[in-house]
DNA sequence: AACCAGGCGCATA
DNA sequence: TATGCGCATGGT
């Protein structure tokens, strides 16, 4: 299927590796290959048309919103334009969307991250996947994957023929019961036992999503942090990444350092309300755009 | 061979 | 309230 961008600007690379999620990837083409609810997902975009190739193809409302594809982000980067980095961190990766990720997915995904680097974080991801998720991408669903992308152009067969088979995020559910020690075969070191505390307050009902999105940002952070392992900064991207909360605001060691150097007194006014879209854009401006070896690092000099 | 990695829990003052 | 340290694992 193919969807135009509200206000133009979509930008898959920026949207995907500027640390919000870990299971996508560049594949041939100008294609990025991930799995969301559950579907092997082919994704790319060309002038403000994104084509997406799933199976099945009349879920476009579902996708429209895991991508934010109708939310207008040039209102947002003309507000946070009122500063000055803020607006060269813009112009930079312009482009990000903020997904609406799966709440447990984005919960166990941030849990992993912690004291982490990102290529750990994505082996620990997908063994998880692969030991309790479902196989998804089989023959049949190649097959009607390839009829369904004829519109597409030639390019999508190819990348899909290589990277058509994946495995969903497990539910909740599928890990109920489990102890730390199940989890060895993911190799998360101390951080297993904090999954299998959030797999069994999740699925005890202590945790309760849909409770958790109706709560103001304070309360809502105070009841993630009730799972051993979950902390500000790990709720805080709960938050933003699975319940777009654009208040919440994940600060890591990069945000740390860029507020220390740039904002000591606090984000500028202009950010009010959309504090975890300016982090995105700050984070990924450090991260992929910027010399990082230029931000200052340490404490001393 | 130390040091680091999208933190957090716990101990201490 | 504010520091400091250990933590599993794997890559430099």
């Amino acid at each position: 299927m193919e969807i135009m961008a509200n206000a133009g600007e979509f930008d898959p690379a920026r949207t995907f590796f500027c640390g919000q999620c870990f299971r996508w990837k560049a594949v041939s083409g100008g294609w990025y290959a991930g799995v969301a609810h559950g579907r092997r997902l082919f994704v790319s975009e060309n002038g403000g048309a994104v084509r997406i190739g799933v199976f099945p193809e009349n879920e476009e409302g579902l996708w429209r919103e895991y991508f934010d594809l109708d939310t207008d982000y040039s209102e947002y980067v003309e507000r946070l334009s009122a500063d000055e980095t803020l607006a060269a961190a813009c112009r930079a990766s312009a482009g990000i969307h903020i997904l609406r990720q799966d709440p447990f997915e984005t919960l166990i995904s941030f849990i992993i991250s912690q004291n982490n680097n990102i290529p750990r974080i994505s082996g620990i991801v997908e063994r998880l996947c692969e030991t309790f998720g479902d196989r998804i991408g089989g023959s049949g669903d190649l097959d009607a994957s390839c009829g369904m992308a004829s519109g597409l152009g030639s390019e999508l067969p190819a990348a899909l023929a290589e990277n058509a088979e994946a495995y969903t995020f497990p539910a909740a559910k599928r890990l109920e019961g489990i102890e730390a020690g199940d989890l060895a075969p993911l190799r998360a070191g101390f951080r297993a036992r904090y999954i299998a505390d959030a797999v069994e307050k999740v699925n005890s009902g202590v945790v309760d999503f849909d409770e958790i999105n109706a709560l103001p940002l304070d309360k809502a952070r105070e009841r993630l942090k009730t799972i051993v392992g979950v902390g500000d900064k790990v709720a805080d991207c709960v938050l933003l990444f699975a319940f777009r909360k654009t208040d919440a605001f994940p600060r890591d060691v990069w945000v740390k350092r860029i507020m220390s150097e740039y904002y000591p007194g606090g984000l500028p006014a202009c950010a009010k309300g959309i504090e975890g879209i300016a982090q995105q854009y700050l984070f990924d401006y450090v991260r992929n755009v910027r010399n990082v070896k230029s931000i200052h690092v340490g404490n001393g000099e």
